[in-house]
DNA sequence: AAAAAAC
């Protein structure tokens, strides 16, 4: 595979009008509030706009949509014809993500810049209704948006011909072949001339990814913009470290913590497991929090409306899975906050990437318990840098814990409504008790907890205590460990699996 | 240890 690396452009020269782009579409960008160009737009439109495959590096929130889709408009615009017949509307673009929404806000994203020509577009995941779908393919399009699937799904049913697409846009292709969408890719790809111009997105170019490259990509430019929050100063991480069981007291608290410095509410807090994310979500509307869970067990329409409620500022916590960790586009998240710490390194990375976008300040805050060590030294092995200690102002675990406990005492009754055939997610709240506990705002009251009642200090015993950069040091003097994974498998060999 | 995605 040959590579070749375009210099860095003079981004901050750069303006849209300054790539040629037609005029209906600088009309849309300008409406849109469309200034400069970002880093990533800088370099990627031009090359798009030659004909040039991309494997690009970059991550939501860098403006990487518009960076392949502003010129793929611009090279479809001479097919745009309002009154052809549907034969006429091939699709001429494909644009491929690993989950829905992502699909959903890349379609949107397109949509509007495109509004002001007669290109097509429309867009196809599963979980919603085929029909509306197949008839919007059926009257015709030039830009499909999909996830592999339900694409499949509608390639079967022929509702799709996807003979005439001479652009194919992979976006966070490292998330579509770790959720194992291979096959489908493959399937996919396999429908496609041969000759096309394809634009591969991934956060990571790992071996797979670079095997991937290598099959369905002929002599790619590489785009790299620099990893935007793992270096960026404006995201002000933190991890507060808490014992089992206090986790969700800890969220109540930063929570309220940050109401009462009169910040802004909107959060989103991330759990690693779906049942996790609806008790916790659970739990903050019990603490009187607006609170909704998203994750890939809510429906479709659900998870539409949730995320709808939390752009239109009705829900103030957004408790989700990584559904939610990538791609989701919601604009100057304040707050990330890890109620459990990813398993993959990488998904921390991803879950920050939600706050400090282009340039404004943000906080990403993480729940660390006993046992979670290893995870935080991978973290902060990825990100060169160690993630500093905060202490939980006034944080009162143990008065925390009666209530923790009553609600588990709750959930499990809840659990033993739904064996019943009840439906105990989220409507659990029918005969709730009432809890006094001094007051509307719960008394955090000090803790004779030796750990909580002092701030976080490195204590020598303990290995999760130490400075983030001795831990590090600690991990790689370790030794002759059995690596996590075989070494094929790194080498781009086996399939993982641990 | 998990999540995501077609029916």
């Amino acid at each position: 595979m040959t590579t070749t690396t375009l210099p860095d452009q003079n981004a901050a020269e750069q303006t849209f009008e300054s790539f040629g782009l037609d005029a209906r579409i600088l009309r849309a960008l300008s409406e849109q509030g469309y200034t400069k160009p970002t880093p990533i737009q800088a370099q990627a439109i031009p090359v798009v706009l030659l004909g040039k495959d991309v494997m690009g590096a970059a991550q939501t929130g860098t403006g990487k949509t518009a960076g392949f889709a502003l010129p793929i408009i611009q090279r479809l615009l001479p097919m745009a014809n309002a009154s052809a017949s549907p034969a006429r509307h091939p699709v001429r673009a494909l644009m491929l993500t690993p989950t829905r929404e992502l699909a959903d806000q890349v379609y949107d994203n397109v949509a509007r810049y495109a509004k002001h020509t007669d290109l097509r577009s429309t867009v196809v995941f599963g979980g919603v209704d085929m029909n509306p779908q197949t008839d919007a393919l059926r009257r015709g399009v030039e830009i499909l948006v999909a996830t592999p699937g339900r694409l499949l799904d509608h390639v079967q049913q022929k509702s799709v011909n996807l003979s005439q697409v001479q652009m194919l846009v992979l976006d966070e292709a490292d998330r579509m072949l770790d959720m194992g969408f291979l096959p489908d890719l493959q399937r996919i790809i396999n429908l496609l001339p041969a000759q096309r111009q394809t634009l591969l997105f991934s956060a990571t170019f790992s071996p797979e990814i670079k095997r991937l490259a290598a099959s369905y990509l002929k002599q790619p430019v590489t785009i790299e913009v620099a990893r935007s929050n793992s270096a960026n100063e404006n995201v002000r991480q933190m991890v507060y470290q808490v014992e089992d069981g206090h986790k969700q007291a800890a969220v109540v608290h930063l929570l309220r913590q940050r109401a009462e410095q009169g910040l802004s509410k909107q959060c989103i807090v991330f759990v690693n497991s779906k049942i996790g994310c609806s008790r916790l979500a659970r739990h903050l509307e019990r603490e009187g929090i607006n609170a909704a869970a998203i994750h890939g067990d809510k429906t479709q329409t659900e998870r539409m409306q949730t995320l709808e409620g939390f752009k239109s500022g009705n829900i103030d916590a957004l408790v989700a899975t990584d559904v939610a960790a990538r791609g989701l586009d919601i604009a100057d998240m304040p707050c990330v906050i890890n109620f459990d710490l990813p398993f993959s390194a990488e998904d921390y990375v991803h879950r920050i990437g939600r706050t400090g976008r282009a340039g404004a300040s943000g906080d990403a805050l993480s729940i660390f318990v006993p046992g979670d060590e290893r995870l935080l030294t991978d973290i902060e092995k990825l990100i060169k840098r160690s993630v500093p200690r905060g202490t939980l102002e006034g944080f009162d675990p143990t008065g925390e814990k009666a209530r923790q406990e009553d609600s588990d005492r709750r959930r499990q009754r809840a659990d033993v409504r739904r064996a019943r055939g009840g439906n105990g997610d989220g409507e659990g709240e029918d005969r709730r008790r009432r809890h006094d506990h001094g007051g509307s705002r719960s008394a955090f009251r000090p803790s004779d907890d030796p750990f909580f009642s002092r701030p976080y200090e490195p204590s020598p015993n303990s290995a999760s205590a130490k400075p983030a950069d001795e831990m590090i040091a600690a991990a790689l003097s370790r030794g002759r460990q059995a690596p996590k994974r075989p070494v094929a498998a790194l080498l781009g060999g086996a399939p993982r699996k641990s």
